[in-house]
DNA sequence: AACGCCGCCTGATCGC
DNA sequence: TGCGATCAGGCGGCGT
């Protein structure tokens, strides 16, 4: 499940790679993946372009392009990038069989990068709109205007850190693990946070998503083999990665007695601790 | 208009 | 052994 840190060591990984690279040809492989842009529009706009940078915004990658030769002025082209729960990026050989669910393959001359993903949710699109109902990154809430923002909702508190235009790029393992270090339950209605407790929370959002940054990019840097990429997320690399995601029943951390709880929230498992994390 | 809920997708796993 | 049900969850869209 790539949250912000995935995503943000993809965009490390990928910028070098792509950089200054002429797509020759691009195919789409699975109708639904470049939506709403129609396919053939898709890959007409990009055909011939060149990758200029690569950022990312809350979980998207946002590709730069520097649109074909056309009669006029270069046109620049912003293609906009998004894992969903299952997405890969990687360059390859061309001459490398392609996975099973590459959804977009954009030929680089003997590279190809890849879109590669088993559950479609993710995309690759000319579709700017997500952007615009993006809230701020961790990295620039001021912890005062996060406070008050919180102070809308009813919601609990885990949910609405899933809410995209809160904050960007908080998904559902590091809501519960920010939630753990900054001592919150994950019922309590966001409206009901003091202060103190929603600038303590940014700040353990903030540090939850640079520590898996750091340890991720170690990681990567073991599984990389050749220009081959993958951000996996089921592998022996999450060990001991997460305080309380996945480990209902298992010992809290903090040695305080009790057991991790998984909880159903939003349809979507919430792990903390009922002792460490007792607020209302 | 904040909020709840469904659909999209495939593969792993579980119960009968 | 086989097969349907359930779960994984980010996000867009829709109904209230």
């Amino acid at each position: 499940m790539p949250e912000m840190p995935e995503v943000e060591i993809l965009v490390r990984h990928l910028r070098p790679l792509l950089r200054g690279k002429t797509i020759r040809r691009v195919s789409v492989r699975r109708e639904r993946a470049t939506r709403p842009t129609p396919p053939r529009e898709f890959e007409k706009a990009l055909a011939g372009s060149k990758f200029k940078g690569l950022t990312r915004r809350g979980k998207y990658l946002l590709f730069e392009l520097l649109g074909a030769r056309r009669r006029s002025e270069p046109a620049v082209l912003t293609m906009l990038g998004h894992l969903g729960m299952t997405g890969r990026m990687f360059v390859a050989l061309k001459k490398e069989k392609l996975l099973p669910h590459a959804a977009v393959v954009f030929n680089l001359g003997d590279r190809n990068f890849i879109y590669e993903d088993q559950r479609y949710l993710g995309r690759m699109t000319l579709d700017l709109s997500p952007l615009n109902e993006l809230g701020p990154e961790p990295s620039d809430f001021s912890p005062e205007t996060f406070a008050a923002a919180l102070k809308q909702s009813r919601q609990a508190i885990k949910i609405k850190l899933l809410d995209q235009s809160l904050i960007a790029g908080v998904g559902n393992i590091y809501a519960s693990e920010a939630l753990f270090r900054a001592r919150i339950s994950p019922k309590m209605a966001a409206n009901r946070l003091t202060s103190a407790q929603a600038k303590n929370l940014l700040r353990a959002i903030r540090d939850v998503l640079n520590d898996a940054v750091e340890l991720g990019n170690t990681i990567a840097r073991k599984t990389v083999s050749g220009e081959l990429f993958y951000f996996s997320n089921d592998g022996e690399s999450d060990y001991e990665r997460f305080r309380v995601y996945d480990r209902a029943g298992q010992p809290c951390l903090n040695k305080c007695g009790s057991k991790i709880q998984r909880i159903i929230q939003g349809a979507r498992s919430t792990y903390f601790c009922p002792h460490c994390q007792r607020t209302r």
